[in-house]
RNA sequence: GGCCCAGUGGCUCAGUUGGUUAGAGCGCCGCCCUGUCACGGCGGAGGUCGAGGGUUCGAGUCCCUUCUGGGUCGCCA
């Protein structure tokens, strides 16, 4: 039943026919969007990634035979229609960027039929996503999707015309590369020829690139896939994309120029927003202390009180004991909330629970200046006063802490924060783009679970001058030369300067507990290359999805991925991964181990 | 691995304290219709209520287990 489209020549996209070509014979091809059947005429939407054009079937212009055709049509079938394009003889949609024409059809092949979708197709789809994602080639057909990827298209392409512009180079890195422990789990790929050796799908291509600079190549970029084997989240897949670039005689401020730069850019271009340049720069350190985040929405202020010095003396032992244990206590001024009903304070103190919190004390002061408190009674009127004074507390105002050990303390009110800030509205509707470099990360952090000091960045992250002495007596004390580019809480990219050094990269390992012979099994070809005259080099890469994602105002990165997995990294459609024949793995000399049976109890 | 949410015709949902034959809108199929664009009119088909087990005279509804999808904590240098 399908035609060919032998001789035919598509001349428009459906929106690019347009009133300027009225008289036109065009030819349009796409998939029917909606018949509208009136019985001896006949409209048609075509539907094409630029959008829709009306297309209209009368006998007298097309015959019968093409008339009986054109009343078989349904949706999602894919036609060529030939004919001349008129002004509308009915009422103009206003809702179409076609609205005021239409095509007089004189000529229809159908070119596929379809059999009727599983969902429609259609914006906004109210359809399940588990079902979207089972037949993704058919929701790739929505119009929002379609805009999404036609985004990230450009961003990619604005980032290399850009970079090009600024004399980067685009180099390929491996994807069948080595693991590396440090990190996140590697992907690995079984090598047949070395029975028992595995490649590793790159994390990032950061060892690559480092030894790009040292090959001389100076600036380097690449819009690279990047695999990490670890859980899933809302911004968060197994496979991803980055913008990745380094660059060769920089220091911190070049990197951030040039990227400043870039960001204005895109943002312009895609999103019609004026960055003020320059961005805002806040160190780690007072990112933490302000918002108990290292990537700060600016968007709102409720910003953390540190009340530990009001409280040090308190009869309150929640508090005392956090401090004691050389944790700290904070609070959030929730303005105006301080009659939130007690099932709603009760949701938060579990919300807080769940990072970490055994608990959140809170002190609501009434409009008459009463107080509802969980501790009020385990402490002096002066000392209420004078912690009410030091979070700036007036009548009608709900004031919650946390007291901890200052990671806990950090994660809890920077998460009810942002949950806060959820719950009351504060962003609804908020268009902002709020950036933010965050500066002067810890070069370290003690991981309880290993037992020693991991790199927060990555091994190869150079400290800073004025922090050197450090490294020895106090590893957890040295800052870095880190950035992360953080837009509206998110954290779009990050980077560092890098140890270009011997010696400073010898304490490096020895600092992160590393001997010489294990940093050499490891790194060995990346610390081979340094001794052969290294340039001072630093880099930065960006989460492409993650930026469209913000661009776009998409809520979850599989919005702006054409073919993402879900939550247990399966692929609905493709049913990747999959069993695969005992031939294949024979040859990779790969065991697998009999699935468990069922236990007999 | 933990916690939370959801699952009822093709799609989106409603379904009361457990009570006849499980409903609606859209879609789909057929007939009619010359200016529709959420076309309209008439008629029709379509459901093991995610699965298994239990309680009960009786389960979409209550209990247990499990599967699927989502969110999140852990994890993500």
């Amino acid at each position: 039943m399908a035609e060919s489209m032998q001789g035919l020549h598509r001349t428009h996209r459906c929106t690019e026919v347009s009133n300027k070509i009225i008289g036109e014979i065009v030819t349009v091809m796409g998939w029917v969007q909606k018949r509208r059947n009136l019985g001896s005429l006949i409209f048609v939407d075509l539907r094409d990634r630029s959008g829709l054009f009306q297309l209209v079937f009368d006998e007298n212009d097309i015959g019968s035979e093409g008339f009986a055709k054109a009343g078989e049509l349904r949706s999602e079938f894919v036609i060529a229609a030939t004919g001349k394009v008129e002004a509308r003889s009915g009422a103009v949609n206003e809702n179409l960027a076609t609205g005021d024409i239409e095509l007089r059809v004189t000529a229809l092949r159908i070119l596929s039929e379809s059999q009727t979708p599983p969902f429609p197709i259609e914006e906004n789809s109210a359809t399940k996503e588990e079902l979207r994602l089972k037949y993704r080639f058919l929701d790739l057909r929505r119009p929002d999707i379609q805009r999404n990827l036609m985004t990230k298209s450009e961003v990619a392409m604005l980032a290399r015309n850009f970079m090009a512009e600024e004399g980067f180079l685009e180099i390929e890195t491996p994807m069948l590369t080595k693991s590396t422990p440090e990190g996140a789990r590697d992907y690995l790929v079984p090598s047949r020829i070395h029975p028992g050796s595995f490649y590793a799908l790159p994390q990032s291509p950061q060892l690559f690139k480092q030894l790009l600079m040292c090959s001389g190549y100076d600036r380097y970029f690449q819009i690279a896939r990047c695999f990490r084997d670890e859980d899933l989240r809302a911004d968060r897949q197994p496979e991803f994309t980055q913008i990745d670039m380094e660059l060769s005689f920089v220091d911190i401020d070049d990197v951030i120029d040039v990227n400043e730069r870039l960001l204005a850019k895109l943002f312009q271009e895609i999103c019609g927003v004026e960055v003020s340049l320059p961005i805002q720069r806040m160190p780690y350190a007072e990112a933490m202390d302000r918002f108990g985040s290292d990537k700060p929405d600016l968007r709102f202020g409720m910003e953390l009180h540190n009340v530990s010095e009001v409280v040090k003396s308190c009869g309150f032992g929640v508090f005392t004991g956090a401090l004691e244990n050389g944790g700290s206590v904070r609070g959030l001024n929730v303005k105006g909330q301080g009659q939130m009903p007690r099932k709603k304070i009760d949701a938060l103190v579990e919300f807080a629970k769940g990072f970490g919190a055994k608990g959140l004390a809170y002190m609501a002061i009434q409009p008459d200046g009463s107080l509802k408190s969980s501790f009020a009674k385990f402490m002096t009127e002066e000392e209420l006063q004078a912690l009410i004074q030091a979070m700036d507390g007036q009548p009608g105002d709900l004031l919650v802490f946390a007291a901890d050990k200052n990671k806990v303390v950090f994660d809890v009110l920077g998460n009810l924060r942002l949950e806060l800030a959820k719950n009351l509205g504060l962003l609804e509707g908020n268009q902002e783009f709020r950036f933010v470099w965050i500066t002067e990360f810890p070069l370290l952090e003690y991981s309880e679970e290993q037992g020693r000091f991991v790199a927060m960045h990555h091994p190869f992250t150079m400290p800073m001058e004025e922090d050197l002495h450090l490294i020895e007596s106090d590893p957890g004390a040295v800052r870095a030369k880190a950035y992360d580019i953080v837009l509206n809480g998110c954290e779009i990219g990050g980077g560092s300067v890098r140890i270009h050094q011997s010696d400073i990269q010898e304490q490096m390992f020895k600092a992160l507990g590393f001997t010489k012979e294990q940093a050499h099994s490891q790194f060995g070809f990346l610390l081979n290359a340094f001794r052969y005259g290294v340039p001072p080099h630093a880099g930065l890469a960006y989460g492409l999805d993650r930026l469209v994602m913000l661009m776009t105002g998409a809520d979850n990165i599989r919005e702006v991925i054409a073919f993402p997995k879900v939550k247990d990294a399966s692929c609905l459609m493709t049913e990747a991964p999959g069993i695969v024949e005992q031939k294949q793995l024979d040859e990779l000399g790969i065991a697998v181990p009999e699935p468990e049976t069922e236990k007999t109890e």
